[in-house]
DNA sequence: CCTTGACCTCAACTTAGGTTTAGGTTGTAT
DNA sequence: ATACAACCTAAACCTAAGTTGAGGTCAAGG
């Protein structure tokens, strides 16, 4: 199955000028045209967005993207470097996570002392 | 106990600019200065500093931050919005962290096959 | 035929969140 | 006395991540 640029971007809940600009970055080196010129994502395609969104969305910036994108089109020689790579973000995100959760607990006391607070009055 | 700037910047590991950038975006009201100029931060400030990195650490704007402390100085009318703007965050956050568990398992599926890949060489 | 909708490019613009620079004051150590 | 460190302001500058606008192509429907 094919899609369009518009439907890719509803599907992912991306807008058009993000995907393009993805694709301007060099994110979809992959990416097929029509004749007319317009992009085709096909399934494959989708997997890669899927994953590349995924990094974008545990704050990886375009550029460090970028590069594990040009490694996978290099190949499997550049196994060991994606790799890397992805255990790093792994031990990122694993912190990412914890932070958050800390600061959860914050939120949470506030949200208590505030409704002490209500209750005086 | 009393804090320069320098002092609280490293106790949060911000750096000096970002610390006064806050301030000039009015996230600091209650600051006090010597009469040299230099500012002042007290243990309530510390604290309330605390729960100010915590709302931009879980990604609230600067502009709602503001909001959140301009009702902060108008004292006990505004406990019901401060409490309910809160409890939003909270909201916020745990769909965040649940957004981040489900990209780590990606990234560990990911890691997964890279692996697997690895061996085949 | 002609208009409407979905796509295209390229360049300019925007926004958030800072950082940097230039020029200045003050307090302490040599 | 002078030099150094730590603070100050205001304004200019910067970067990332998009968005917007002008101008254009194509296919389908009325």
């Amino acid at each position: 199955m094919n899609y369009t640029i518009g439907q890719v971007a509803k599907i992912n809940h991306l807008s058009i000028s993000q995907l393009r600009y993805y694709d301007n970055q060099g994110l979809f080196p992959f990416l097929k045209r029509t004749e007319k010129g317009d992009r085709v994502f096909d399934e494959d395609a989708l997997k890669f967005l899927e994953i590349i969104l995924c990094l974008k969305n545990t704050g990886m910036p375009i550029k460090d993207i970028k590069q594990f994108v040009d490694w996978t089109m290099d190949g499997d020689d550049t196994t060991p470097q994606r790799l890397e790579m992805m255990k790093q973000q792994e031990i990122n995100v694993l912190q990412q996570i914890r932070d958050t959760e800390e600061n959860l607990l914050k939120i949470q006391q506030k949200i208590a002392r505030l409704e002490r607070e209500m209750k005086k009055s």
